[in-house]
DNA sequence: CACAAATAATCAGTGCCCTGACTAATCCGG
DNA sequence: CCGGATTAGTCAGGGCACTGATTATTTGTG
């Protein structure tokens, strides 16, 4: 009695898109590089000698998931750590040559694989569904911080 | 240089999208219970007497993962696993009286979270939202098992 | 300047998620 | 009826994700 329909609940979707990613990633892109970790060379790319504190932000983990990420992309040598000298707290990230060839391969990869992940959408469904999902998250997160309301609730 | 987007990643949204949800889902249903626990629960609802495989196959997980969720259900005394007396290699699970209590409790919660979530988006939206969704997803859950194409392909 | 508050990173603990190797039970063809 | 294939479940191992507590450093204020 009383059992829900879960295919109507957006967070069993969001798992199994996930799960279907992952698979998917594993047998197009790779199986030692991970989706998050290409996330992060991808933003070292992007702005090399950031902060592990701010990359995470960037790619959207907390600070204790990025340090795991970090630590195992520089044990395959994929990037080096120093301290900040202006800030004895921070570790300064920077990808190795190794780091940038890798982030090279897997580019290409990676566009092939979201190709073949997106191909049961059209053109337009693919520009809504990005648009949709990240409504959604985007709002979701919104509500983590409060924040300052942009518009004052009566 | 030649970093990408990652916004335009299809994997990286998802992602983003699951955290989303596990973040609402922590603070306006449960911390103890998580989404695939109730996706377990809900199921056994349903179907009573399921064996551990076929509750994984409803909601999409596999035999290793479907055995831990399992077990700290079993351990919170939500649900109860017996030998099946035709078949030795199976168990048998059926809810306690506290875990139909705790399923029923929680739908309630879940509901009133699934519209938080999907605020953001209008009627039309949302169903457009699952569909895309469930394209997407189903058919990277088809590229697993080449299974039998129902069409020749020349 | 000194001390409290804030910040970057680590660590411990819990839970989800997968693969590959293994055990035990059942099924099926000779 | 018996031995090989299949099937349900477990176990070891790796990775992602979060919270709460702790440590080290910096910052900001009296």
């Amino acid at each position: 009695m009383a059992a829900v329909d879960l295919t109507t609940h957006p967070g069993h979707l969001a798992r199994r898109l996930q799960q279907a990613h992952y698979l998917l990633w594993n047998t197009m892109v790779s199986e030692e590089i991970t989706s998050p970790q290409f996330a992060v060379l991808n933003t070292l790319v992007a702005e090399p000698g950031l902060d592990q504190r701010t990359v995470g932000e960037r790619v959207g983990l907390d600070r204790s998931t990025i340090a795991e990420v970090i630590s195992r992309l520089g044990r395959r040598g994929l990037l080096d750590k120093v301290r900040d000298p202006q800030d004895g707290r921070r570790f300064l990230l920077r990808l190795t040559d190794e780091g940038l060839r890798t982030h090279k391969k897997l580019t290409v990869r990676t566009a092939r694989m979201n190709q073949v992940f997106l191909a049961p959408l059209s053109a337009e469904e693919q520009t809504l569904f990005f648009d949709l999902i990240r409504r959604v998250a985007d709002a979701a997160e919104g509500l983590r911080n409060p924040a300052a309301p942009l518009v004052a609730q009566p």
